[in-house]
DNA sequence: AATACGGGGTT
DNA sequence: AACCCAGTATT
């Protein structure tokens, strides 16, 4: 075990990565990193963690900012509830906590968007708690190195490997034993042919003596795609067009998008010409194009979407929940990605 | 225990 | 196309 642990950290030491939220010991920026880093590459969030922290510095000018603009900040990050929730949690700690981040795992754990992973990383790297986190790199390397063949996706999966793990840490650095797990997860025991001849652990590895590498970690479920069809309707009466919120629980919850009638079926060219336009209780309107289909694919949906564009007249009279929005403005909304890029195909929203 | 929730990179 | 990413909330 300590052999285990010591040539982690020399690893760590000689291999880590600069990132910015390395560089501090505050607990929101921390926080912030973390949630980002949800279900998300490093990659792929340090741009928008930069932004983040630039707009709100302190928790209170994020507990004080409204939703709108969190959601605007995070658009094309995916997975909104992040933003949604971190918006919320900063407001329970401006007003339950004097705007300071609170230093005890049990109270972290029940703020919104935060569970066991996110609190154990924030309790262990921000005040030293001797709380180990459990991620897919932490699954991977352990299941490999010990040869745990429990699926990592059940129940007993994840009581067994946060046993081991925390079993494993050390409590003197376990910020920084966290970060090193992790690190060699992302980096070097990587999930497609890691290179394992030139690994520091591979000597005592359970899965390279027994050739087990490409076998683990076990997952048993997957997730499956189904599909939905969406019809966005591109509405311009001068110089504005009509925007709605979506405020149903369900994708992109309080994101704003064109006008959608959803089919459980794909309309055929003519059925969308004949369709009246929902909406518009009155008024005269002329479908100036349709356009192709864009396939937008997601983990647990394929969306096959397109947009009817109109000329609606001035006086046409509309749901009272659509937002006559001007051309101009469009930009100041937060879109989901596949309206972003229909919005940029009409050269609209920025 | 199972499912929903995004978007993008890698193989 | 399948898999994965510094997971969490809801049912």
């Amino acid at each position: 075990m300590q052999e285990f642990k010591t040539a982690l950290y020399k690893w760590y030491h000689l291999y880590q990565r600069y990132l910015p939220w390395r560089q501090t010991n505050d607990a929101y920026k921390i926080w912030i990193s973390e949630i980002i880093l949800q279900q998300t590459r490093v990659a792929q969030g340090t741009d928008y963690y930069h932004r983040f922290i630039e707009r709100f510095p302190t928790v209170t000018d994020l507990a004080s900012a409204h939703e709108d603009e969190v959601l605007k900040l995070w658009q094309g990050l995916g997975y909104y509830s992040r933003a949604r929730n971190l918006h919320a949690a900063a407001k329970t700690i401006a007003n339950n906590y004097s705007g300071i981040f609170p230093n005890k795992y049990e109270t972290i754990i029940k703020l919104k968007g935060i569970g066991p992973y996110t609190a154990a990383a924030i309790a262990s790297i921000a005040f030293s708690l001797p709380f180990a986190t459990i991620d897919g790199n932490v699954y991977r390397v352990l299941s490999r190195y010990f040869g745990i063949a429990t699926p990592i996706d059940s129940t007993q999966g994840k009581k067994e490997f946060t046993l081991l793990a925390n079993e494993v840490l050390d409590k003197n650095a376990p910020g920084l034993h966290n970060q090193a797990l992790m690190e060699f997860g992302a980096l070097q025991c990587v999930p497609k042919s890691p290179k394992c001849f030139e690994c520091p652990l591979h000597s005592s590895c359970h899965a390279f003596a027994n050739d087990l590498v490409s076998n683990l970690p076990v997952k048993e479920k997957k997730t499956r795609q189904s599909l939905r069809y969406f019809y966005y309707y591109l509405l311009e009466s001068g110089s504005t067009i009509l925007m709605e919120k979506r405020t149903q629980n369900d994708i992109w919850k309080n994101l704003y998008q064109l006008p959608l009638l959803e089919s459980d079926r794909e309309l055929s060219d003519q059925e969308i010409l004949n369709c009246e336009i929902p909406f518009l209780s009155r008024g005269k309107y002329n479908i100036t194009a349709v356009s192709e289909t864009r396939k937008h694919i997601l983990s647990h949906r394929i969306i096959m979407a397109r947009t009817i564009r109109a000329e609606i007249s001035e006086e046409s009279v509309i749901s009272k929940a659509l937002l006559r929005v001007n051309k101009k403005d469009i930009s100041k909304f937060a879109v989901p990605r596949l309206v972003e890029l229909f919005l940029k195909d009409y050269k609209l929203g920025e």
